[in-house]
DNA sequence: CCCGTGACTCTAC
DNA sequence: CGTAGAGCCACGG
């Protein structure tokens, strides 16, 4: 996986390979912790470019719980089975959001793999 | 080099 | 909780 600006792309890789199962990032939020804060829209690129095929790419969905693809895609469809099947509720194509205040949303949402 | 596009996000209403 | 608009960045034409 060696194409879009290597580092930042390794990066964004190793982010979401880091989501444990059962838990979901946004784009922004995987952008964030890849180093390239406001780059949502480029994770999302480097996931429809296939760069994150093998990897939990299913965990990253929208800032506002929604799944970024079409839900009646095939890989919608494929996004959304996968999330319930780890446990993560989604009622018509969007992931129950943990709410929750900002330090402790930090902790459900972003646990630092350090 | 300008312009349209997109697995995005935030603010307002 | 839902839509609308503007900002955003890299890429292809």
């Amino acid at each position: 996986m060696d194409r879009i600006t290597p580092g930042w792309e390794l990066a964004v890789c190793e982010v979401v390979a880091a989501i444990p199962a059962g838990q979901v990032l946004a784009y922004g939020q995987v952008a964030r912790r890849a180093g390239r804060p406001g780059r949502a829209r480029l994770v999302a690129r480097i996931l429809a470019s296939g760069a994150a095929h093998e990897l939990p790419w299913h965990r990253v969905v929208r800032a506002d719980g929604r799944i970024g693809l079409d839900p009646d895609s095939a890989d919608g469809r494929e996004q959304v089975r996968r999330l319930r099947a780890e446990g993560v509720q989604v009622d018509n194509a969007r992931v129950r959001m943990p709410r929750a205040p900002a330090d402790l949303d930090a902790l459900l949402w972003a646990p630092p793999p350090d």
